[in-house]
RNA sequence: CGGGGUGUAGUAUAGAGGUAGUACGUCUGCUUUGGGAGCAGAUAGCCCGAGUUCGAUUCUCGGCACCCCGACCA
């Protein structure tokens, strides 16, 4: 893509009533802009990330055999006064039309899915079913906060699992463990997360999430080091030691819940009679499970961890482009000749590059918004970089530069796909 | 929802009860081109409502918005 049809600029300066670091990047690079407190649209270089992370998601969804749907926003109100939640949840937003008719916008669709699955799943011949979906969500947050972290309106992919039997619950459980470590491994920060024991809300007694540890995080958490395992502070009163090994010398680090898996059991099969026939003819409560990943959240987090004081630093998996070429202005077209000879080199050989074609910048501000946009990769070509034989290539994590032939350019990006 | 703070141009800010200023951006022209460059000119603004006052963007009250702390958070 040609930055110079970018129709985003970056900005020098944050807003300064924004102090949190994903909100103060995001929106100084051009990567989103807020509509509201806690609602933002995904500008040209934000939704790329998005996306990709979406297909992370997708991915290891699918490869846990999960089948996409999509569900609407709109949910009838009959629905949630079956749970009893359109009284008792307080973030509910509640809309009504002309006609009197009121709904609710979908904060999570347990109200929508069990009807649904109530339609295909009659025998135990039909389970175990799983099914996710990625969408938006509304939730009246009293306080939105923290940048893209904490919204009223956020992307959101949210699983369903279906059982017969708590057993089975329980496999499908660690099936998902593995998919939302593998998912967190390819956004880049594998290794700041932690699986964690926390509370099960209301209806059972644990819960477990996955926490990345950075100081713009929400919760506390006591990390047992030699498991990779933690203990969320609200649970501390009742779980003190690592529960995989015993050990009580626990860290402790502020983390942003990445994602939660939670045992629904019956909780939402039972008031809507969601029930199977086993072996035996018999009917019998159908045991459900739900794992959410809030995907502006798991972008905003990975912003938070790494970037430096410059801007973002992408991992390769989710970055917007892989290379964000740069050219230097000059009185020899011969420099901008060769950066689009580059260009189309890279496109050909299906490397995703921003080029920064823009004429009207000088060499600071290019590299100054190359290092806030936080592409893994650098090249770069000038004069000076052609009378050295080449372009000059960087990495956004490495200091020096060093001049490659635009031949041997194409060596430098293994294909990883 | 409780507490605190802040609302002045696209952005960041200064300011006074009586003509609103600076920087960046944007636009025009020229110069410049390896870390947000220079000169000249132009553009554009006091959150909303009520009150006090001859006069309010400034003071008072109310509202709204945003940020922060707390509570809440399937």
């Amino acid at each position: 893509m040609l930055q110079s049809k970018l129709f985003t600029k970056t900005r020098k300066e944050a807003p300064a009533d924004e102090v949190s670091k994903n909100a103060e990047f995001l929106i100084r690079a051009g990567f989103v802009d807020k509509l509201q407190a806690g609602v933002y649209t995904y500008l040209p270089l934000g939704l790329r990330v998005l996306k990709k992370i979406e297909n992370i998601i997708r991915e290891e969804m699918n490869r846990a055999e999960g089948v996409e749907i999509l569900m609407p926003s709109l949910h009838p109100k009959e629905n949630w006064e079956t749970t009893g939640r359109w009284e008792t949840m307080d973030d509910l937003y509640k809309v009504s039309d002309t006609s009197g008719r009121e709904n609710a916008l979908g904060p999570t669709h347990e109200e929508v899915v069990v009807p649904l699955a109530k339609k295909f799943v009659s025998s135990y011949r039909d389970l175990p079913v799983y099914i996710y979906q990625i969408q938006n969500k509304f939730r009246m947050e009293l306080r939105a906060k923290s940048g893209v972290l904490r919204g009223r309106e956020f992307i959101m992919k949210d699983l369903y699992s279906f059982h017969t039997n708590e057993e089975d619950l329980k496999k499908y459980y660690e099936v998902m463990k593995t998919a939302y470590e593998n998912v967190f491994k390819r956004a880049g920060i594998g290794i700041n997360t932690y699986l964690t024991f926390a509370s099960g809300g209301s209806f059972s007694k644990y819960s477990h999430e996955f926490q990345a540890v950075s100081e713009a995080g929400e919760d506390t958490i006591h990390i047992c080091d030699k498991c990779r395992i933690a203990v969320n502070e609200e649970i501390i009163s009742d779980q003190s030691t690592c529960p995989e090994c015993g050990a009580d010398d626990l860290r402790k680090e502020k983390a942003i819940e990445v994602g939660n898996i939670f045992e629904l059991k019956t909780k939402y099969s039972k008031p809507f009679n969601l029930t199977y026939k086993d072996e035996a003819g018999n009917d019998k409560d159908v045991i459900m499970g739900c794992y959410g990943i809030g995907l502006g959240r798991l972008m905003g987090t990975v912003v938070e961890i790494l970037s430096d004081e410059k801007g973002m630093v992408w991992p390769e998996e989710i970055a917007p482009f892989k290379v964000h070429l740069l050219e230097l202005s000059s009185d020899d077209i011969e420099v901008s000749k060769k950066a689009s000879e580059v260009y189309e080199m890279l496109n050909k050989a299906g490397v995703e590059t921003l080029h920064d074609d823009r004429t009207d910048k000088t060499a600071g501000e290019k590299f100054a918004d190359s290092d806030l946009i936080g592409i893994p990769y650098r090249v770069l070509v000038s004069d000076k970089s052609l009378k050295a034989g080449g372009v000059e290539i960087k990495k956004r994590t490495e200091k020096d530069s060093r001049i490659v032939s635009i031949d041997e350019l194409m060596t430098e990006f293994p294909q990883n796909k």
